[in-house]
DNA sequence: GTAATAGTGTCTATGAGACATTATTAC
DNA sequence: GTAATAATGTCTCATAGACACTATTAC
């Protein structure tokens, strides 16, 4: 036996096993911006890596807790977040020799949507060390530690390139949300402008809003209030948004 | 050190790591159908999980050896087809404790498309135990070890998906192609005829391709033959194909 | 000439984008 | 009444889809 404890050999195999962990990217909308939970990783201990730097939550998959990756990620998702089931799908898979400093390992991402309201109702479950960052801000200054800034650029691609044609944007909001809050959602996310009567008819053609009755706003003219129809999956429009079609 | 030789435990962490495996699904087209790389397990070692079984091709990263997950990837192509560079991209991650019966496993997809031209050329280099299988067979009793099927599933469903409104199919072909033969392959991946005005125009409205003067076909009128202009990624196009637009 | 395949032209219906207008609330 | 927000109506223009037509080869 010829490896660390930390890295022991496979006797079967012949050469070490990678580590495996799991990582989520976890998004909301407050404050008209798009923000991501981030963890801030211990200061004090030598023995971590990237101590004091700033990551994504994530970490080592226990094969005698988690049944399979999606567990994890729940588990993770709920221990830091207090939230349960939100819109949850994965990313893809980051593995290498240099993206940590302990070895080759390797992570597997996931990609969660959550309504502010659900993070403000599960508050007292928020770990200490965590915080809701603007999404523009960290990658205009993207110090994260291993790979963490890659990731979160491919998150925020894969969420952006999504709203452009379909309905994800609706698991960012808690039922029952008028149109005229969703539309501002899309137009926080894509950063531009979306024109509201054009908007209303796509979203209603694509059959996936059931009505809920009016909302009363804080004042004005009520909306009517939407619930989606199927939680599980976002739809998938027909064509993309952008203008200059 | 309580565990067997094969799953030893991380002292550092407290449970044994995970096997990290990577498996690749690789398209061609040839015979107008689509077909996909299968491997065929030992049938003699008692000791190898689902022996005499198709799946799909793959094996254990090597830390030693692979850099990264897609070297990996890379490397397991090579092996099988002779191949070096054809379009691969990641499809995503499949882990936990039941799908290997050797314990909790994690791999990494990747998902290739390869012209059938390049196949044949490389030749020699295809290992005797695989097979191009087409892949309406394989889905229709679908008898593939591990969780293979779910994978090939979700591989097709992929491919299927991005075709509707990518240049995608155009790397199931070797340059120069021609719009009629482009054409073909989206027809054979869609299963479902495309009307051939409303296709060239698509295309060349795209801007994808590049002149390569004429081709010499077999007979009849030649016709202008292409390249890509990009060879590393498809072009989206604004809308999907045709459905009922 | 015919057959076969490559490539273009024309018509129509759809619907997105832009923007004007009406509707319902609070005050 | 005014202000503010919700919702609808109207017009135009681009283009996908359907299908007819022309072009270039082999024979």
């Amino acid at each position: 036996m010829t490896a660390k404890p930390s890295r022991p050999r496979a006797a079967s195999l012949g050469f070490p096993l990678p580590f495996t962990t799991v990582d989520l990217v976890i998004f909301t909308v407050s404050d008209e911006a798009l923000k991501v939970l981030l963890v801030q990783r211990p200061e004090d201990k030598a023995s971590e890596s990237f101590p004091g730097w700033w990551a994504l939550p994530g970490g080592f998959v226990n094969v005698d807790v988690d049944r399979d990756l999606l567990a994890c990620a729940e588990r993770k998702l709920l221990e830091k977040t207090g939230v349960r089931s939100p819109y949850l799908e994965q990313l893809g898979s980051w593995g290498g020799a240099a993206r940590d400093p302990r070895g080759w390992s390797a992570t597997h991402v996931y990609f969660a949507l959550i309504p502010s309201r659900d993070i403000e109702l599960a508050k007292g479950a928020n770990a200490a060390d965590v915080a809701w960052l603007k999404v523009e801000e960290v990658l205009a200054n993207p110090r994260l530690g291993f790979d963490h800034a890659a990731i979160l650029q491919a998150a925020v691609e894969r969420l952006r390139g999504r709203v452009e044609y379909t309905s994800l944007p609706a698991f960012l909001l808690a039922e029952p949300f008028t149109l005229p809050q969703l539309q501002r959602i899309y137009e926080i996310v894509l950063n531009r402008d979306v024109d509201k009567s054009g908007f209303r008819t796509r979203m209603l053609a694509a059959q996936f809003l059931v009505e809920e009755g009016y909302v009363e706003g804080s004042s004005n003219r009520p909306a009517m209030g939407y619930r989606l129809a199927d939680r599980s999956a976002p739809v998938v429009f027909p064509r993309t948004f952008s203008p200059r079609g």
